[in-house]
DNA sequence: ATCGCCAAAATTGTATGCAATATTGTATGG
DNA sequence: CCATACAATATTGCATACAATTTTGGCGAT
């Protein structure tokens, strides 16, 4: 897997392009097109883009920030890598807050964004009974906003963007750990929430998305397969 | 208030010069000495710790996710003065977030761990009987080093580093809309939740910690006093 | 005197060059 | 043939130079 596959930007954005690149990274990161420990070079990165290293490192700093990129000092910059700790800690993270998220957005949702939800949630099951790799990724994609879009309804900015950063990071999570191809999301669970929301039934929202992300979770499969020290790969022959 | 009164770094760290002075400049900041909306410009801050404006942008950028500064594209950077609406998001994703921490940490906490917490409150109130703005901003400090503590007892590292901002920003949220003095944190209610922690009552320890977060609330007048866009705060001779 | 416009100064945004470090390749000695 | 040392290469860390943008100051017209 190359840095290749990334779309490039369409150069245009004469504003922010650390903000471009940040967010095509960010987009290929979670769509699971770069793997986890790819190395992500800043000239390589530079010369995609059309942009100095000077912008490339701002972007990869900032990836870094959300955990979505290791920076390894003289080294560089990698996808990163969650380990089966912070596999947990991520889901732990999620369980704590978003049944709050959930609660909270059930007292706030009006007519106008139960509608958004049901939109997206026509496309998330459109998507699920197609087949072929782009499919499955944009249902991951509309799985993840989802929750998002949940954590937009109850209105804190700060909660929002703690949010993007464990569903960007869950995607790593599932990408590295997740058993079954096709669980991720959506035993109708999000319906379920949805109708929750609608009825205003905050204790039962919470509820339910306890229980999706234990969905979730119970698809994982944390005993450390994943990325050993390759010393340890190795002598277990 | 002028960014003279920062304590400058030793000069030493050969490495990560961009972590000591993001560390330092955190320091200023939460400490009060640099009050919000100063301007930290690029080359007087690179000048101030002796290095070139490249490592200080990095800085300034780790400040800005966290929500510790704002910078404004062609404009520069400056210490963030969070809005009554951003205050109020501060502190309800406190509430949201801190008694599961609460909860977590009274099933992990080990004997050493509850020494050291005592060791910490009994510095905090030593530090309340003193006067001056020294022990004042000392006292603080401690304070929100409960909730750290706390948080590093619960032993997920996400959820430390969302504590670590939240706290941080709200030392900025007291420094504008704090009403009396002499609140902020220490009716004893530090003291209550260790107790509780000790006992390993996570139901009381989170109860605690909530009633606590309110009492820390109720000490803001969110009534927006904070930085008018200035025409508005002409307009009201 | 005030407003608007333009030039000067200051500040940030970006690119590039050089030094420092890590990685890779090669040769030499065992 | 293998291991180690060393040289060559590649990559990052940092500083600096230049371009772009904003801010400031001043000049002139109304």
């Amino acid at each position: 897997m190359t840095l290749d596959e990334t779309t490039i930007a369409p150069a245009l954005a004469g504003e922010d392009r650390t903000a471009t690149i940040r967010d095509h990274l960010r987009e290929a990161i979670v769509d699971r097109r770069l793997a986890p420990d790819t190395k992500l070079s800043e000239a390589e990165v530079g010369t995609l883009f059309d942009v100095s290293r000077t912008v490339v490192r701002a972007a990869l700093q900032a990836l870094a920030f959300e955990g979505l990129v290791r920076i390894e000092r003289n080294r560089g910059a990698f996808v990163a890598s969650p380990t089966p700790e912070e596999a947990r800690q991520v889901f732990a993270a999620r369980r704590l807050i978003e049944p709050g998220i959930a609660s909270a957005a059930a007292a706030r949702i009006t007519a106008g964004e139960v509608a958004d939800f049901r939109a997206r949630l026509h496309e998330e099951s459109r998507l699920m009974g197609e087949r072929g790799p782009s499919a499955r990724r944009a249902e991951i994609h509309a799985s993840g906003d989802f929750h998002l879009l949940l954590a937009s309804v109850a209105g804190n900015a700060i909660l929002l963007r703690f949010m993007e950063e464990l569903v960007a990071r869950s995607s790593l999570v599932i990408a590295l750990y997740g058993r079954s191809g096709a669980s991720s999301c959506g035993h109708g669970d999000h319906a379920n929430i949805l109708a929750a929301l609608e009825q205003h039934d905050g204790v039962l929202a919470a509820r339910l998305l306890l229980a999706h992300i234990d969905h979730i979770d119970a698809d994982l499969d944390l005993r450390n397969t994943g990325n050993l020290p390759l010393r340890e790969a190795l002598h277990r022959s």
